[in-house]
DNA sequence: TTTATTCCTTGACCTGGGTCAAGAAACATG
DNA sequence: CATGTTTCTTGACCCAGGTCAAGGAATAAA
């Protein structure tokens, strides 16, 4: 994935002039990742935000001890660090690659300037507040649904709704995303196969008909 | 506080210009809240942002089946709601009156006006970063600090760095604030004074000396 | 002051999911 | 292919904090 075919694609570029994209498509640093790569890490000076062309990051935080929280798991076309723009010039979380992958570095700078334009500003604005609204639900998933149900909002959140999911990531990154250890992982998904809720083949999950309906998840 | 000068004292308005302040006061609407009072609900179609001038606003989620969790508690001078500037318009959470106050209901197309001055958008921006932050901290939080150090925190985030904090809320909402239980909290609250952390009077909760210190806490 | 309400405390009990440990599978690499 | 390395599974055990219930305190209302 070339970077103008992502400027291009991504949704949330398509308020910004071509000439402005033409401009960050010059100014921006392709890299490859390989999995388990760190792109930054908490406390970190950042210059830099990142959009990615391919690939899963995982950002997170981490205490002293040891003891991390995944706050989002990025997919191809999102951009990510972008807090750093303003505020303080520190990461705030850490990102590592899950896979191999691409992102493009965008300098803050030059990103910085692109907000000049309306469409584009309203745009970035808009996309902070869906990020916004994504950690406020997550923030009512983890504390109000048990670990079955955030593995299902997970799938739908990441894959969107299908019946037939194909997970590339390990299962112990799926566990840590939805704030569960992978030994539950693994007794959820033999426990859904006992109920019927589930089959699970390789990479391969499917969710029995109907499984979604009943509950009232979209 | 009149609206004239929550305008000049909010960080947050800082950057906008002394005529976009007059244009915002003279259409902004005062309105008295009494505890409890309902602001909004989730669902409900929002025309306004809010700015609470005093009193404290608890915004949260909740389950069909009435389970409910804190995004945050408001405090004066805050914006809030502001997610419903460009996405779809309806409120993804409820706000309510934790006690007295007043609020300003700031009308969403005027307000949408002021990002085009660049300062007032720079601003804005860095108060969405802000509040990303806030709730990536509150998911790393409630994910891997235990009720005692989920209170500590809320006390600072609320009331900065005292040694002496008085109360105005009630215990229930402090509870559900940290994602907590009131009996949780009543038995922390004893158990951390039998342990001589904290001591408390009535409303006034006083933290040993050194206390934070020693577990490096800012 | 009496009477409602709402708030707070405390005990008894329970459970989801974490931790630790030890194999088993799967993958990668020389 | 053999061998190391990471991932996955499963069992045994544990505990923070939730739920339910019931009395006590405080605040408001009458």
């Amino acid at each position: 994935m070339d970077i103008d075919f992502l400027l291009e694609q991504t949704e949330f570029f398509k308020g910004v002039s071509a000439k402005s994209k033409q401009a960050l498509a010059e100014i921006c640093i392709r890299k490859t990742l390989r999995k388990n790569d760190v792109i930054f890490s908490e406390g970190d000076i950042g210059h830099s935000l990142y959009l990615l062309a391919s690939g899963n990051v995982r950002v997170f935080k981490s205490t002293p001890d040891g003891k991390e929280t995944v706050i989002k798991v990025i997919g191809p076309g999102e951009l990510f660090a972008e807090v750093i723009l303003f505020e303080r010039d520190v990461y705030p979380a850490s990102a590592v690659a899950l896979k191999n992958g691409v992102v493009y570095l965008l300098p803050k700078r030059q990103f910085y300037e692109l907000l000049g334009d309306n469409d584009f500003r309203n745009d970035f604005i808009r996309m902070l507040m869906k990020k916004q609204r994504y950690l406020a639900d997550q923030l009512h998933a983890l504390t109000t649904y048990d670990v079955e149900e955030r593995f299902i909002r997970f799938l739908l959140e990441q894959y969107g709704n299908k019946d037939e999911y194909r997970i590339l990531l390990t299962k112990k990154d799926i566990a840590s995303a939805i704030g569960a250890t992978a030994e539950t992982l693994s007794r959820l998904l033999r426990r859904m196969q006992g109920e019927g809720k589930i089959s699970v083949k390789g990479k391969i999950i499917k969710l029995k008909s109907g499984f979604l309906k009943e509950r009232g998840i979209s």
